[in-house]
DNA sequence: CGGCATGTTGCGCA
DNA sequence: TTGCGCAACATGCC
């Protein structure tokens, strides 16, 4: 389930069970996920080296070993990691397994992604997709001139202008839609139109629902999906602040959720 | 069975 | 050149 705040509790998570362990195995042989498209690669790429540590940028992680290979992963829409015991089978949907020993412990994570449009990158150095990625805005913050100068320039609306990775790293439907609603806009509001004033407004609504998700994540840990959500899947409910029933639109293929009595259009 | 889904890319057209 | 709409990818779930 990713977006930034899940992404960022997987890298967390990945941190925790692989950080200064080696690796003694690692093993995939999804050629759809994989680049380059090969289970040899992948492997050999990988064993003998010792995890350095987990880092993140928007939706991407990167894998860093200690003679700095590493392995960019981007979840797509239904990928995530997990830990389990060393010898454990294989889980459902699972594409790619790492094993790891810290001393005479031994533990393995692996990758779990049933529509497979997640990404496995083996790379010496950083991916143009990790480059060319804007400032995240939970690892570097927002800027908010910078971002307002962004927002001037694009003639798009601004919801599609809040999910350019190259603008911002890491903004989704969900936060999009969520940033929407906290900072009152119209999501088919052309994104030159808006003032400093709301540019302030969309930095803060992401910090927000930022916040409420990560912290969302530390009590669910794993478990049951629950509905966070002020916007974002509420078509046809009261909204919260006004109870005028939320409508639905679709943009750039993405469904979009917002109440027309609150959210006003900038022109 | 039909519709929808948290992401990204590429193509065609205005 | 820019912007936009849409299909494709692969699969689960309601």
């Amino acid at each position: 389930m990713p977006e930034l705040p899940d992404v960022e509790k997987v890298r967390r998570d990945l941190d925790r069970w692989t950080r200064g362990a080696k690796v003694v195995a690692a093993q995939s042989a999804d050629r759809r996920i994989l680049r380059p498209k090969s289970p040899g690669v992948f492997g050999r790429a990988l064993v003998g080296k010792t995890v350095r540590g987990i880092a993140r940028r928007g939706k991407w992680i990167r894998v860093e070993l200690d003679d700095g290979t590493r392995l960019f992963s981007h979840l797509g829409m239904t990928g995530w990691w997990v830990a389990s015991d060393a010898g454990a089978e294989a889980a459902r949907f699972e594409r790619a397994r790492i094993d790891l020993a810290r001393g005479a412990k031994r533990s393995s994570v692996r990758y779990v992604d049933s529509r497979r449009f997640g990404r496995l990158i083996v790379s010496k150095s950083d991916i143009p997709e990790w480059r060319e990625l804007g400032p995240d805005p939970l690892a570097d913050g927002i800027d908010v001139r910078t971002f307002a100068a962004a927002l001037a320039k694009r003639r798009r609306s601004i919801k599609d202008v809040l999910m350019d990775q190259t603008i911002l790293a890491g903004i989704g439907n969900i936060l999009a839609t969520e940033a929407l609603w906290h900072a009152r806009i119209d999501p088919r509001s052309r994104s030159s139109a808006l003032s400093l004033g709301d540019a302030k407004a969309l930095v803060k609504g992401l910090r927000t629902a930022i916040d409420r998700e990560l912290a969302a994540r530390d009590v669910a840990e794993g478990a049951d999906w629950r509905d966070t959500f002020f916007a974002y899947g509420h078509t046809g409910q009261p909204c919260p602040r006004d109870r005028t029933p939320f409508v639905r639109v679709v943009q750039a293929g993405r469904t979009t959720t917002f109440c027309k009595h609150c959210q006003i259009r900038r022109r």
